[in-house]
RNA sequence: CGGGGCGUAGCGCAGUCCGGUUAGCGCACCUGCUUUGGGAGCAGGGGGCCGCAGGUUCGAAUCCUGCCGCCCCGACCA
């Protein structure tokens, strides 16, 4: 009881500090913004690539993997690109270490340096158009269709666990076509499946969207998004896909033969997830008694633990579930750790938000059921034995889809339509309905002059951000909300990490 | 990179202002016994270069200088 985490009402980072900690998800490691995945956590992400890979070859990519470090002249090639990129690269300069003359350890060998300096992957665009100019020749090359799963470093002034790392963990695809259109289209595709896997596997509702150009990727033409809602109120960008247009075949000189024997640039999609995803799914439902995971991706999704009194029967009886449970494809573990009481259990594996809770004791053996408790409404109710297997699978199923509504109704009860600016800044600033101090306020949907103008003026004078235009947006006339100017559709405005 | 806070046992902290026995507490850990249906109790025990490096002093966790790291709030960003 002593050890509750901080709760979100009084300070909403710590609460997300106290949970990746306490539920052992990952730890700071000595390098400055860089984590530690620890195994529960590396767990989760593990999941998560897992359903993603399989949607990925679903819709025909397939894998390779591209070196981590980029010549500097490849990243400049683009002007946007390095644009972009250029504050947050690592370099590397030399290739060797020399002992210290002055005999304190190592030094970097001022004779090993490098002729052109090498560029730690922020993004691998570069290094992969500079291969693909070797691939493709003909428009029977095309599409090239290929995703990897890497680790990148950007070197980020502020970080926080997951949500921002200087090194993080991601895939990234990068296809290639002999048209716009197809390339406009995968781009969309990729985008839908990841709206898909937010939705279905992580149960966090998305709004997908197309970013304005300020906030497209350094060299896009079109920037696609998925936008979900933190229970902070703050806006999370959970992955983006990007339509290249030809930028990268122009500035990599990649060239197709059309059937018509002429020469063509060739269009270019990229699109991206990351371990940010981790902090998407923590901040979407986890709550004050610590981390809730939704089943599909949980490594244990249901957690046996026995009410300790002599005698054989209460482990034969969890053989038996557990065995009724796998036969239906259920993740369970049986927690017989004869080191910890069953409250300390219980609050455990709370604490790490094993999605379905089996308690079996002497009592619950004499009148043949078991206690089954569920980790999102902390609900417990008891089902004969024999029925608990069946029970479970379906109670699993009720609680992905109960996570989902629950966050759904989150999101859509913190969308606030607003006309006026004085309206727009009271719904950013205000706190709303919320208890949370720190309350970033939702989104909220206005009508914006399409200018990048009027939108810097509006994050300098409320920081909130245009997250995107929703790609099912009406079409509705209005004026913007800070110039009055007309404006043909509401866009989405939020706080964003 | 600016502002604020903090580095003392695995974790969380007290002690630092005002220098002085052997640096203390809770949790965790080890041993034993009793326990076990919501974070067990008792007894005994182990564990510290007090962030690092200099300096002042008879004497430094405590004072001074420099450095490093982390957290929070900004600016930047996935």
């Amino acid at each position: 009881m002593a050890k509750a985490i901080t709760q979100r009402k009084d300070n909403y980072s710590q609460w997300y500090l106290d949970i990746v900690k306490r539920a052992g998800l990952a730890d700071h490691s000595k390098v400055k913004g860089c984590m530690v995945i620890k195994p529960t956590g590396f767990a989760i992400w593990e999941n998560m690539r897992d359903e993603l890979d399989r949607m990925f070859k679903e819709t025909g990519h397939v894998n390779a993997y591209f070196p981590l470090f980029i010549p500097k002249s490849f990243l400049s090639r683009e002007a946007q690109h390095v644009e972009g990129f250029a504050k947050e690269c690592a370099v590397i300069t030399h290739h060797r270490l020399m002992n210290d003359p002055d005999g304190n350890g190592v030094v970097v060998d001022p004779d090993a340096k490098l002729e052109e300096e090498l560029i730690v992957r922020p993004t691998s665009e570069t290094i992969i158009w500079d291969t693909y100019k070797d691939w493709i020749n003909s428009y029977r090359d095309l599409p090239l269709l290929i995703n990897q799963w890497a680790n990148v470093v950007r070197w980020e002034m502020r970080t926080r666990l997951f949500l921002r790392t200087t090194e993080f963990l991601w895939q990234e695809g990068h296809t290639a076509h002999a048209t716009r259109e197809e390339a406009m289209e995968e781009a969309l595709q990729m985008q839908r499946v990841y709206a898909e896997f937010a939705e279905e596997y992580m149960a966090m509702p998305v709004v997908k969207g197309i970013k304005t150009a300020n906030e497209r990727f350094a060299g896009a033409d079109e920037t696609f998004t998925i936008e979900a809602l933190m229970q902070d109120g703050k806006a999370l960008q959970a992955g983006t896909s990007h339509f290249l247009g030809q930028n990268f075949a122009k500035a990599f000189d990649v060239k197709f033969l059309n059937k018509e024997n002429q020469q063509e640039y060739v269009w270019a999609t990229s699109w991206g997830v990351s371990t940010r995803l981790l902090g998407g799914l923590i901040m979407t439902h986890s709550d004050d008694d610590g981390l809730v995971i939704p089943p599909k991706l949980a490594p244990t999704q249901v957690v046996i633990v026995p009410i300790p009194k002599p005698g054989p029967e209460i482990g034969e009886a969890a053989d038996k579930v557990m065995k009724a449970l796998r036969g239906r494809g259920i993740r369970v573990k049986f927690d017989d750790d004869e080191k910890n009481r069953p409250g300390f259990k219980f609050a455990e594996h709370e604490m790490k938000g094993i999605p379905v809770r089996i308690g079996i004791g002497k009592r619950d053996l004499e009148k043949g059921q078991v206690e089954i408790a569920r980790r999102d409404t902390k609900e417990k109710t008891f089902v004969p034995i024999d029925e608990a297997a069946a029970y479970i699978e379906n109670l699993v199923a009720e609680i992905q889809n109960n996570l989902f509504e629950r966050a759904k109704q989150f999101r859509d009860d913190n969308i606030t339509k607003v006309d006026n600016f004085d309206d727009f800044k009271e719904a950013v600033s205000g706190s709303g309905n919320s208890e949370i101090e720190s309350w970033g306020g939702g989104f909220v949907s206005a009508h914006w002059d399409g200018t990048t103008e009027t939108e810097l003026k509006i994050k300098e004078l409320t920081k909130a951000t245009i997250r995107c235009i929703p790609l099912d947006n009406e079409k509705e006339e209005g004026q913007c909300v800070l110039t009055g100017k007309p404006s043909g559709q509401r866009v989405l405005f939020a706080k964003a990490y």
